[in-house]
DNA sequence: GTCTATAGATGGATAGAC
DNA sequence: GTCTATCCATCTATAGAC
């Protein structure tokens, strides 16, 4: 079964590796996701990953680059699906999308992930959170690399030629809010004030609604 | 000049008490809103104060006391502003305000704080970081206490009584996300990505410009 | 590669002199 | 009320045995 002349002996090394390494990635992406960086000790991760306290240094070398790590991984998937979805929407439109098509390249991949029974729940969490609360490099990384966001700045300035392009900058920057808030504290703050009317499971309504409402703002 | 009867010997008490408290409360506010909670120390605090280490835990108790007296003082200022604008609103417009006035009694308070020429800029960016990296405490208290919001959704449900009412406390919470995405962080980032072309010192056209946002996402 | 033990640093809180 | 000195808990990171 094994790829490598020795099957025997220690054959379960890049396995066990593998395996390690990973038990502490999902434990720390969820300490953090739910309790916040700093809440966070190597300890809690290594007891909540079932290992032992020195292998987050071993596999990742410090806790500051282990949540790097994550955030890096996690950023990156989270762009390519939407960078995914807007070259389709580009496609569908002979290169020139409507507004709504690319806020829905925007606002899909998120939601997606927000869905209860999706396994991403909880990296959306750790992307806002650690957008907010992120080391200095990963700050760092947000604020100068805007390549991403580029793309869907010039796509709705293509849409919208008639407006000023800081009109639509703006805009832009209202649209990312209505995304971020959707953080598991202000979701459930919005549940108490509904008195349990709005419910997040349903994340294709609420993909509709963040639609309506920012398509509506976009259409002056 | 003293209102008490001891104009001497240590007479500069109360003063100074209050002169210390009120020099240790600033600089947390400040060193907070610019790093983070978890990233500031009493003793960064003290030594930005120009006080002694002790005096944090003399006058407040605790770091985390100190925090949450910030957070709740500052949040009873913003809420007072905004209920008496909604109260304002409500009288100019015989119980009923319409939807773009009850926004602009929830935007306007924090936008006036957010102007570079306003000391309160400052106490802005650390309610928006409180609300999301704060204690546990903090986070009860928000999570619980939604009598304040509950007072604009009540206006706004009866400003759009032709809405199913869970429409309206998503749209509630998409008009919060926009303001909460006025952090320095994500200011500076839209800055770069517009080429500075935003410019967040136009406070009063930035309000007009949420207000258009907000309105046309709510008109529908 | 795994694990224990511990180094080394930092931070919150407090005792006690003034 | 102020300030210094210090206690004690906690954390990251690593050395070294297995």
């Amino acid at each position: 079964m094994s790829l490598t002349d020795d099957p025997g002996a220690e054959s379960q090394t890049p396995e066990a590796e593998a395996a390690t390494k990973q038990l502490v990635f999902n434990a720390a992406e969820r300490l953090f996701a739910l309790h916040g960086f700093q809440n966070v000790s190597v300890r809690d991760i290594t007891a909540e990953a079932g290992v032992n306290l020195a292998s987050v240094n071993y596999h990742f070398g410090s806790k500051d680059s282990l949540l790097f790590e994550i955030f890096r991984r996690r950023t990156q998937e989270l762009n390519r699906e939407r960078a995914r979805m807007l070259h389709e929407a580009s496609d569908r439109n002979a290169g020139k999308p409507p507004v709504r098509e690319i806020l829905t390249a925007l606002f899909a991949p998120p939601l997606r992930w927000l869905d209860p029974s999706n396994d991403r729940r909880i990296s959306l969490q750790f992307l806002i959170r650690a957008r907010s609360e992120g080391t200095a490099e990963i700050r760092e990384v947000l604020g100068r690399d805007v390549s991403h966001l580029k793309r869907f700045a010039d796509a709705l300035l293509a849409a919208r030629p008639d407006l000023p392009p800081e009109e639509v900058y703006w805009r832009l920057h209202f649209v990312l809010g209505m995304i971020h808030q959707n953080r598991f504290m202000e979701l459930d703050r919005l549940h108490v004030l509904s008195e349990g009317a709005t419910r997040e499971g349903e994340v294709d309504a609420l993909l509709e609604r963040m639609l309506d409402f920012a398509e509506a703002g976009f259409s002056r």
